[in-house]
DNA sequence: CAAATTCATGCAATCGATTGCAGGCTTAAT
DNA sequence: ATTAAGCCTGCAATCGATTGCATGAATTTG
């Protein structure tokens, strides 16, 4: 890399000390600095392409101006648009993303956490429902700046921003008993990631509530084959047991599509399916999935907001905010078999 | 933000320098102290959880040890792989991956360029097909390190890791030939953007060596609805005189399936249809895409290695690495219809 | 045993910014 | 006209590491 313009070099040519130019290039302090002084400078600046190194800054002033981001997985395609929510946000603001994949991983996550640490991070934004209450609790007594997004944040002493999973799942649940669904098998994600533990809590409520005869049944993870393993299982032995299931998120409905097929099954006409999270894609899967739209991209908006305005002090930040989230009927539902 | 224990702080408390602190952390410069007190100092940075700042270390060593990597838009699904590749080796390599998103718009790759360079990346991995060549020649007029990934890399001075798109456009119309098909279109992305123009050439060139009776047309973006508007459009004028489209990636071919769908065709029964990459999730549209399958994530791997190994100044690097790609045959491919 | 190496450690400069403090100069007030 | 009160600008410390050079001790060599 060629050596950059430093502060040097422009006082050097403006014939003042670096002190003068720093002051005049900085917004917040160029009021003392006289205003041709300043002009001059930063024509001079401009001339020469000065531009700041960020290195050098955050180590005097303990900012880096960056953020590191916690993601399971960037390849599950819920989190690119929060990724994206998230950066649009950072990089109005100045501020750059880190973002790192755990791969559902306590070790992982534990080195990619001190990386982000020895990288002096501003502060963390959480995707991951894995993350257990010890490595937040953690995070916490090293005074690390965090919030937490599209996870349950009960107990846990940082804001979070989801989407309201409940309402979801109480209208998918409603649709499905408006369409004379009886009995509703819930495949859940495994317990440990919060959304699947707070979607299966409202599964029971609702379906309780709307009178529902349900089975449960749990994957080993939030993807299409954890899935398609846990439905063909269930399949092999109670096959006609439901007519319809709800799938804790589209990944899960996917492997349910998948066995499904394998067992000589049609959605809806066998068995209705319903998703969550509405990814993309979701209305060209064969048939096209009805499920529960969740507003990744605004989740990933106010996330960034609301960390950025307590690390500058802003604001005292809500300790929750609950995004609505719509339900989105396509093929894959439909009225109960006649038999 | 806690203060960190600082190396001046593990000092204090072995009664040495900080030097001396440093040196015995650092493996390559460990060596020049007796190995006690290596020892000794190990143990007790251990003890105070000492962690680099590397912030201050970057400073002075002039390394930031952060890539920074240029993508389109997050979004499209065959970049996260790609990314995901590449961070697996920075971060094995002690690196980190600043990404960012152009949105295929100058104006803000200019943007995000000066940004990465205030913070001081150590080299870029560029994935966006759209820069003009005046940006890249800036990019190296500037110094900076870098590599291209799926992009072609003709008359630039960058290394560059690409798919063989040749390759796979020419097994996508064998495929098609042997299938009986002789009237083929050709959905490209816009031209500017290089893995389209590579891949209508050898659509071209291979059509003609196969005898094919060939239409061209151009979508304006790579992108579902791009495909579907372009389609829509050809279907409209054109209907039957084709048997079979070839578009330049998935997401074009989805654009197609939605343009045959709201004409009354149906693939492959009407017309059959390939596409290009094997996104994820390809398998799952209905119904499932014939495409050819690109290695994205070696793509990554290999574009990082090459990087730093650039920069550590290990290898010359090669100008070119083409990786191999296979066709993948799904449902959206048939025999010609019968008329 | 003296001289020459080698070894281990400390000192201090450096990377490129920001910022508290001080001093010179201008302007205003008495 | 003298003093007080700004207004600008410069000096120098600082952030937390790395590293060339110097120094004194330990070891080797002749």
């Amino acid at each position: 890399m060629r050596s950059r313009v430093t502060l040097a070099d422009v006082a050097k040519r403006a014939g003042v000390n670096v002190s003068t130019v720093s002051r005049s290039l900085n917004q917040e302090t160029a009021g003392q600095v006289s205003k041709a002084t300043v002009k001059k400078i930063r024509k001079i600046a401009e001339e020469m392409q000065y531009s700041p190194n960020t290195v050098a800054r955050g180590l005097r002033t303990r900012k880096s101006m960056t953020i590191g981001v916690i993601v399971p997985d960037l390849t599950n395609p819920i989190f690119p648009p929060i990724v994206r929510g998230v950066d649009s946000v950072l990089f109005s603001r100045g501020y750059s993303a880190l973002v790192v994949n755990t791969d559902n991983n306590a070790e992982i996550e534990n080195a990619l956490f001190d990386s982000l640490m020895e990288r002096q991070v501003d502060g963390l934004i959480i995707a991951t429902g894995h993350t257990e209450r010890s490595m937040i609790a953690k995070y916490h007594n090293q005074g690390v700046r965090a919030v937490l997004v599209n996870r349950e944040a009960s107990g846990v002493p940082y804001p979070s921003i989801i989407g309201d999973d409940a309402a979801g799942i109480a209208a998918a649940l409603e649709h499905l008993a408006a369409l004379g669904h009886k009995k509703v098998l819930h495949l859940a994600g495994p317990t440990m990631l919060s959304t699947a533990s707070v979607r299966s809590t409202a599964f029971s409520n609702t379906s309780k509530r709307l009178g529902l005869t349900t089975k449960i049944i749990k994957a080993t993870a939030l993807s299409v084959s954890a899935g398609e393993i846990a439905m063909n299982k269930f399949l092999d032995t109670y096959a006609k047991s439901v007519t319809a299931v709800l799938a804790g998120n589209d990944l899960l409905a996917l492997g349910v599509f998948h066995a499904l097929r394998q067992h000589g099954l049609r959605a809806p006409q066998d068995i209705s399916v319903i998703g969550f999270n509405n990814m993309p894609f979701s209305e060209d899967f064969n048939p096209s999935l009805t499920t529960v739209s969740a507003p990744h991209f605004e989740m990933g908006v106010e996330s960034a907001r609301l960390l950025i305005n307590q690390i500058e002090g802003k604001v005292t930040s809500p300790r929750k905010i609950t995004l609505p989230v719509t339900l989105v009927i396509r093929e894959s539902s439909g009225p109960v078999p006649k038999k």
